[in-house]
DNA sequence: TTGCACACGTTATAGCATAACGCAATTGAT
DNA sequence: ATCAATTGCGTTATGCTATAACGTGTGCAA
């Protein structure tokens, strides 16, 4: 999907997240622009939908959190699934892509006649830096 | 791990997960067991949380329920990834191992040095009977 | 002009999860 | 037997995550 121009809550919240070294629940941003007028949850909420249909940022389903893409000019999003390796020590996300593990997962969804539509793939433990 | 011997509210839990025929919120859960006693929230957290750590129930991150385990006789728990494909229309899970994926992703975290702990791998979609 | 699509703001509500307190039963050492 | 530690349980209150429902304004095309 082409990236159409944000508007100026989407700006605002793709820039924080851009900007953030970890994962961002929504209410954590919305206290983030609480000065640049934001008031209530759904302003997050609406900016975060687009910015998720646009491929600019990715869902953690595991903390409920948000991350700015890690690879927005590559096109595996379009035809590979994305997975996360996430530090529960400094919150660090390394984003990354398999073939090998897309088309496994793929091969063996198609023997069951399993139509997928969203993936979640995301490892929690510690990062080089954080391990003991 | 070997699973201790069931408490009642644990048993009840687990009961009611093991007749469901999709995963379960913890408070649909909690509005089953109204019946036999169970009043609070915390009630069935609490079972959920020592039949998470037992192996014997697994959390669906994606959807913010649970689900009985497809195969507690397995010992793929112990050593590999387990993954979820989830039917968003009929909500019937299947839980699957992928020992390629599972040596893949370990490579892989492994390269990065990342000591992984958890993992989530969920897929959603439409299963055979209900693609269209 | 009229109708539609879209972004936005606000209030209220729904849904998911845990903190903190106290009590009772069990266990295991002293 | 007694004490301390652990575990499960019940209750109340609270916090965090997400959406429903309403109304406003703006731009654009028929
Ligand atoms: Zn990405
Ligand atoms: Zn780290
Ligand atoms: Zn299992
Ligand atoms: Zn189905």
């Amino acid at each position: 999907m082409t990236t159409p121009m944000l508007t100026k809550n989407q700006s605002l919240v793709f820039d924080v997240l851009t900007k953030a070294e970890a994962p961002l629940s929504a209410y954590t941003i919305l206290d983030k622009l609480r000065d640049q007028g934001f008031r209530a949850p759904l302003q997050v909420y609406r900016a975060l939908d687009k910015l998720l249909e646009y491929g600019v940022v990715h869902r953690l389903e595991s903390i409920n959190s948000f991350v700015a893409c890690a690879h927005p000019n590559e096109d595996c999003h379009s035809h590979g699934l994305v997975a996360f390796a996430i530090c529960e020590s400094c919150g660090q996300v390394i984003e990354f892509h398999d073939h090998e593990v897309d088309h496994r997962l793929m091969d063996w969804l198609k023997s069951q006649k399993f139509k997928a539509e969203k993936s979640t793939i995301e490892i929690r433990g510690h990062c080089a830096n954080c391990a003991a």
